[in-house]
DNA sequence: GTCTATATGTGGATAGAC
DNA sequence: GTCTATCCACATATAGAC
């Protein structure tokens, strides 16, 4: 992203290396259309390179989009990791706050919409988290393991009340909402107002904000 | 479905027509791999046909899964209306209950997991749901949006007093719970006890009552 | 109605020049 | 490092025999 000079902005893109060109483009494609839905020859048309530079940095589709997962998760599981640190330090020998624990899940995670560049991440990392492909799915799901589990962890601390199969509901439906409000699927937008959508979209902090009173309400039931 | 013969059961699906063979195989293959992820090459040979039969029952990949899509949700459509139109009879000038409204729309789907073709049906209806594809998009789309205006209607009676966008975002965490819970792909059993997704989908009953009361307390927060 | 054979297009991957 | 040209597998769709 931060590249040697100081770019005009998004549209400006053949100033950066290729290698950089592609994974933008990739990533934007890939959000838009799917990974199975975008071709290499589309890829590196838009992003002015050709065919041979992709296997040439990444050797192949599938370790391309492995590329751009690892290049994004990275800082946000650093954060995730970090503010569930907060969280659990602040309870000390106390369970924590379910809206907490959720806090540090979904916060980075919604809080990326606020960039253009966020945005179109956080559509891939939705899209892909249901697609059925195998190849898309182990990564996907490879890249968040990590993180997820001590974040469950908590929140089952958090909630201890539950028995397991209303807590495993309840986490499915924790999951659905996030992922749902990144992949932003325009569902919603067809059945209410336009103006509520927008200014929903306008405002990513008032989005979490009613996203965490949702699931919070849902896991405390 | 309900055929001629009385059937051994779905492994004896030579026994009926090969119509009716192709879209319980394509129903099947796209609710695992998705829509771009079976070939009409892969569909006919395991539906004990060949690629041209196809064509001349459907005419078109595309019309092939449209036709699934209109044969399946037409009872479900039928179902919500009729629970939908009970619920608004009962409440008469008041406004809804919010659950009442939730369990008209929510119920159909989730009790379709009751069985093995309906669970399949599920995730097909999920996966199509959020497929960037726009041919799948305009389809799942289309065949859905006739019964959820009503619905989303009723829902907006039931919680007068949110303001446009807090609605628009927890209308977004019904459908993500929905979807998640219809799609159940996987990934919360990678991170809890393997005991509790089982029981969860032993009594999908329970199941609903669990995401009604989530979504309840979501929309009421 | 059901098949084989094939037309036609597009995908990912690679070889080899520069 | 970057390109052109090409290989090969597989997709949808269709023509035409039976």
């Amino acid at each position: 992203m931060s590249s040697v000079s100081a770019s005009d902005g998004p549209a400006d893109v053949s100033a950066k290396p290729t290698r950089e060109r592609i994974l933008e483009v990739a990533e934007r494609l890939f959000a838009n259309q799917g990974y199975n839905g975008v071709s290499l020859r589309r890829i590196t048309t838009e992003a002015d390179a050709n065919m041979a530079a992709v296997h040439y940095y990444f050797r192949s589709k599938e370790a391309l989009l492995k590329a751009i997962f690892d290049y994004r998760v990275q800082p946000l599981t650093q954060e995730r990791q970090q503010r569930l640190q907060e969280v659990l330090e602040r309870a000390g020998d106390q369970p924590p706050k379910a809206r907490d624990v959720l806090a540090a899940f979904l916060g980075p995670g919604i809080r990326l919409s606020a960039t253009p560049q966020g945005a179109i991440f956080n559509r891939l990392s939705a899209i892909c988290s249901v697609d059925p492909d195998p190849v898309v799915k182990q990564i996907v799901f490879g890249v968040h393991d990590a993180v997820a589990e001590p974040f469950v962890a908590a929140l089952r601390r958090a909630c201890p009340e539950l028995d397991g199969p209303t807590f495993f509901v309840r986490l499915q439906c924790v999951f659905g909402c996030m992922m749902y409000l990144r992949a932003d699927n325009g569902r919603v937008d067809r059945l209410l107002p336009a103006a509520d959508g927008e200014a929903a979209r306008r405002d990513y902090n008032a989005t979490l904000e009613r996203l965490l009173d949702f699931v919070e309400a849902g896991m405390l039931a």
